[in-house]
DNA sequence: TCCTCGTCTGCAACCGCTTCCAGAATCGTA
DNA sequence: TACGATTCTGGAAGCGGTTGCAGACGAGGA
């Protein structure tokens, strides 16, 4: 392991030249500046980022918290984030914040704390008050994805639009009797897309004329066997029978329709189906969906902090910005079944 | 932010002691210790990890490499291995390595160099020799998910006995007719593992005495869509059709449950089906399957290397280490339907 | 010719902590 | 009482870089 003496020893140079020329920062020589390469080439050097943090104060370094792993949404927002950092030349450090009281303390008093991130993405986080001002007097860049959250800038799809998108999609094919299944708020998202797809479904009902009820929404894990058992009970007395399910996550609406087959109903002649958020199984299932691309959005939050991190001065909005989110249609939805309605 | 001086001054102490007192390490009284203590606090001093790695050599980061985030398998992995990290009070810095081969490049040449980690944990890494050498010249410490990888001790369940043990769940039941649908080599993942269960299928229909031939065997993508596919072509020439399918993991293995579903193909009756994962999704399915615990793994992994960063001198056999599968029986399996037999 | 300015380089002072070393205080025991 | 061992503390030297400052040099302008 040598030091950047033993490049500057070997180039002929000061350490202080080669430490200009290696940064590319200050006046050198172009001469000078291909003696000290060669020389750190052939000496295998490379700075040590603590020694260099420890001056600059940048340990290029980003955090991301985050709430689950293991699940398509998640997993496509660190692909995204992780692809978005390397380019620009940061490092990922993984928090998985979950429920548990005591590793979630941790995070925040202990690992965030210790200097060792320049910025912070934070997705999809129910955050306390107290955590949201440690989060804050920590005095980096933050970007959230979902939200919105107090004071930092957040992104993500209009939840309401689309929720009313997916809604209105079933009400100008011609349903009438439509059930929504959305996230249990004691889930581990986000709290606020729960309630607002709910409150973008109403909205289109409402519009529509038509009657919302305690029938019309039934709450349940966010993920396949989530949206199968609820279609069970939904499905199970055909009496009561929609003939169309709005369900807030193509992992729900996947459930549903295993549900439908395997109690004989024909998806889409006798139940329409929709989702929100072309999962990549989505066109297994034929099911039609809300796109929208959880990579893309941890792009931007990448770009939120970086661009604040590298522009001096510059600080975004601590707003939250809607990122577009479309309808795909495939087989899962159609007009309901002449004489279908109630 | 306060430094060190800042709570000496406070505490009426040296930097010495306070950093004495703080890190635990030699004497320090216990009035001190706490006069120290109170200061820190009070001050909200928090040691810079950056100062104290410069001197202590050590950065209290492991780094992951990983081919894929956005997977059952490897969204386990990543969360125990997280877990355990932080239990021990590491970061855990991601590094997603894709075939792309400039990200890839720049994750080796780059990123793993500049002295930001203390040990490595490499997941199911294909590998170049060239690769190989650059990890292992880190003189870091490393442990392997998957492998065996020369050099360096790895973990994974035994797949040629995970393989057998499934097909022999299947002979025992008194299939003869039984296909394997295995995973493409193309595919991002250690490839050892393809060929691994697809030897262990051979293995146990040899010991039965059972033909295997090129009709006994299909590869496709390691995912739910991929198993469909495959299955849609397995399953529809009702002459060729086997009595059982053994897939190389339960996502292939219930991707064959949706087609034979919309095949009007029964299972078990008509058809058998076995993976191995025992992914979440299996109880839903009904999926027999040989389970393993990938989220252990990756806990085990962190053990490994973090022993050997804590107790001087230790060091792990560079050897490949089988962890237990068991099966799981659910009802995707049952003998053969009588005169089912070609 | 002289001066100014931009370019190039080295010296040395840090960045904030850890740890070696030496000296002081306390303690147990001969 | 004396003395070695143990506990406790501070001074100071780094860890490996970056950067402000100043000096040297060549070129262009007055």
């Amino acid at each position: 392991m040598s030091g950047i003496e033993d490049v500057a020893l070997r180039a002929g140079v000061s350490k202080a030249t080669v430490s200009r020329a290696l940064s590319g920062r200050g006046y050198v020589s172009t001469v000078t500046r291909n003696r000290v390469e060669t020389a750190a080439n052939e000496l295998g050097y490379v700075v040590s980022s603590n020694a260099s943090s420890l001056v600059t104060g940048r340990t290029n370094n980003v955090g991301v918290i985050i709430p689950v792993i293991n699940q398509w949404f998640f997993g496509s927002i660190i692909e995204g984030v992780e692809r978005a950092l390397l380019d620009r030349g940061y490092d990922l450090m993984l928090y998985n914040l979950t429920k548990n009281t005591e590793a979630r303390s941790r995070v925040f008093e202990y690992f965030l704390v210790r200097k060792r991130v320049d910025a912070i993405i934070a997705v999809t986080l129910e955050i306390s008050p107290d955590e949201a001002t440690s989060l804050l007097a920590l005095g980096k860049p933050i970007a959230g994805i979902g939200g919105p959250l107090a004071g930092i800038p957040t992104l993500s799809i209009d939840d309401i639009a689309a929720a009313r998108l997916a809604t209105e999609h079933l009400i100008a094919l011609g349903h009438t009797n439509i059930m929504h299944v959305g996230g249990d708020s004691a889930e581990l998202m986000d709290f606020h897309v729960h309630s607002k797809r709910l409150q973008g479904f109403r909205d289109a009902l409402g519009a529509a004329g038509l009657p919302f009820s305690d029938e019309s929404y039934m709450a349940t894990h966010f993920d396949i066997p989530g949206g199968y058992a609820v279609a069970k009970q939904i499905l199970g007395d055909p009496r009561r029978r929609p003939t169309a399910i709005f369900a807030a996550a193509d992992e729900v609406a996947i459930g549903v329709i295993l549900a439908a087959r395997e109690l004989g109903i024909s998806v889409p002649d006798d139940l329409s189906v929709i989702g929100i958020d072309n999962h990549p199984l989505a066109e297994l299932f034929g099911l039609t969906s809300i796109a929208q691309n959880p990579a893309k959005q941890g792009e931007q939050a990448v770009d939120l902090v970086i661009r604040q991190l590298e522009t001096s001065g510059w600080t975004p909005p601590s707003i939250h910005t809607m990122v577009p989110a479309q309808l795909v249609m495939r087989s899962s939805t159609s007009a309901p079944r002449a004489g279908a309605q109630r």
